[in-house]
DNA sequence: TCAATCTTTGCACACGTGTGCAAAACCTAA
DNA sequence: TTAGGTTTTGCACACGTGTGCAAAGATTGA
């Protein structure tokens, strides 16, 4: 009583078999002439490639996955959050980089979207496990996973995406976020401003404390420590609002602002615009992530864009690459890129 | 002289075979149990799935699959076309739905992304039988893409999304654009508007013809044949733009202008702006597709909103269920939504 | 108790491909 | 021509799982 079988589209092939009898050889040879194998002569190998050309073969690899016990197929773990915009940015650009990549390669791609609930259910282990999966990337993972740990414990080489985890087969590959905020900062101070506040995403994404820290690393630098500009948000659009409320009160407003993300710089924005305020010229706002919407924001949004691709083309390299034995490096810094648009402006010099 | 084989990652793994030894019967047993055969008894049935169970056991699907000749698996042909926003908006939605559903429905998704260099060189179908594909879905293809036409003829059950392609193995899901537009000249409608322009997208764009049928259908339901506010336009912003200094000069010009996409809309607002017109009051602007952007505009551009989630799907549903042999339909239009914002304004009715 | 029936298990083969080893074919040199 | 070597091919098994068919076991009825 097998649940019905309908129409298997998996038959008809032609098979290894079919071309060693059509050419009067065995299967064996024409394995070998297909693997281009040196036991095998010259001159069989062109027919027996030519015939197999005419017959319309082509390969089955999940008999030759079978036999050699490798998949050469990655999993993609992507979960998909609907309250972080970052994937909506981004998201595409990853998958492009990724798929790219691993076609480059020579692997395959398999896709898990995992909804919460499925997230809570099975072990991702177990999951790679069933499907002979032989490496994984994750993108878009969320901290509170309770699988995640034990992934960094296991055998699987794993690569994620904008996410700190540890283990000896797990690669990191992150924007470079500390130069990106340095960078950003030190094109404000090109600028002239000199008194720059901070506009701080949730203490519970590690990314919104690095860019902090790398807030705070610059004003030391400067030897301007102890700004009283920093505001803390939660990367929506409504925590810049609210920033803004309090920023344009202030009795001694910063010249510029540098959100930790753009959603943020946009909901500031718009803010600032409905409480009589002129950006850039009343105050400059500077954003991170470089938003598709930033471009369309008025003023264009001056930010720190991420490169999503190349990230995503990392984090294949360092799954491939142990799977390969080849030297990989645990972590990968991709640097981000400055967007210069017209929301920040300059500032006379004023001297010290 | 094998290229190394550093590692293989799938073995150590326990098969039937090591269940079927350690409970002292054939794989055969063991096998029937997994798969909750009647041919076996409850009790031992019980026994080795708990035993399976206490083995941490799971099936090599791989191997599973070459037996039944089914790999339960669909092939997901992503090309990113970077000129077009489309992909950018939806992309991950997209993705999303189709994930969710294919996992629903019991099938694996393999990913593949196409170059355009690889697209001209390798055939889907070629692909698709390397890969022991079942069936696949196709997302931003592009309508020059010379493999098209062989897929439409193939025997591979296609489903492609928001792209017009026959065959009698392809399902067309679509967003209903000419419901989209009826709804939004509807919406402007209902505020007043009698003279309404329309922003154009390129000629060679399908889905650009359809949005622009359903505009003149409207106005001919409304007996207003031949309004003279069509620009026509490439999708671009910049098209959106030009059209905004034509739309500014015109002796009688329109009170609202609807744009065939979000970008032109968007840059047409711009534009405005910079004219020193304001919108709403000096003329209204609506969009086509919400993209991201659409939200942070100054002001909120009112615009129709694709279901992509659901979009996606369908798409899959129509795949599984050829696959399946259960009824499907050959076109599926999922209805877009209207997304209200604050870039349309009323007109204070006047008489006809 | 024995035969007939039903239930449960095992045997053996299949899926398509790769590969170690032996056998066959070919070549070279004395 | 024959022995020795080299090149080429075939045989047979393996990968892990599913399944038709026969055999063994359990159950029933007279």
């Amino acid at each position: 009583m097998t649940p019905e079988e309908p129409f298997s589209r998996l038959v008809g092939m032609i098979t290894i078999k079919d071309i060693a009898q059509a050419a009067g050889v065995t299967h064996s040879t024409v394995s070998r002439c297909l693997n281009d194998s040196p036991l095998v002569s010259k001159d069989t190998k062109t027919r027996i490639n030519q015939l197999a050309q005419e017959m319309g073969y082509s390969p089955n690899i999940i008999a030759r996955r079978l036999v050699t016990r490798r998949s050469r197929t990655l999993g993609l773990f992507f979960l998909s959050r609907d309250e972080v915009s970052f994937m909506e940015n981004y998201g595409t650009q990853f998958l492009d980089g990724i798929a790219r990549r691993s076609a480059e390669r020579g692997y395959d791609l398999l896709f898990f979207t995992l909804t919460k609930d499925l997230a809570n259910r099975t072990s991702y282990i177990k999951l790679c496990k069933e499907r002979q999966v032989e490496g994984a990337i994750f993108i878009g993972v969320a901290s509170d996973d309770p699988h995640l740990q034990e992934i960094s414990h296991s055998s699987l080489p794993v690569g994620v995406i904008d996410f700190p985890m540890h283990g000896p087969l797990v690669g990191q590959v992150s924007s470079d976020n500390q130069k990106g905020v340095l960078d950003a900062m030190d094109y404000l101070w090109s600028l002239g401003h000199r008194r720059i506040g901070f506009l701080r995403g949730p203490l519970t994404a590690p990314v919104a404390q690095l860019r902090f820290k790398s807030y705070e690393d610059f004003l030391k630098s400067k030897r301007l420590p102890g700004q009283p500009w920093v505001f803390q948000g939660d990367f929506t659009r409504s925590s810049g609002e609210q920033a803004a409320q309090i920023f344009s009160k202030l009795p001694e407003p910063p010249t510029a602002v540098l959100a930790a993300n753009d959603l943020m710089a946009l909901g500031m924005m718009k803010k600032l615009k409905l409480l009589g305020m002129n950006v850039p010229r009343d105050l400059s706002i500077m954003g991170f992530d470089n938003a598709l919407a930033a471009e369309f924001s008025e003023p264009g949004l001056t930010t720190v864009g991420q490169q999503a691709g190349l990230m995503g083309a990392g984090a294949v390299d360092y799954v491939v690459g142990k799977l390969e034995a080849s030297p990989v490096q645990l972590e990968l810094l991709v640097p981000p890129e400055l967007i210069i648009r017209d929301s920040v402006g300059e500032i006379p010099s004023t001297g010290a």
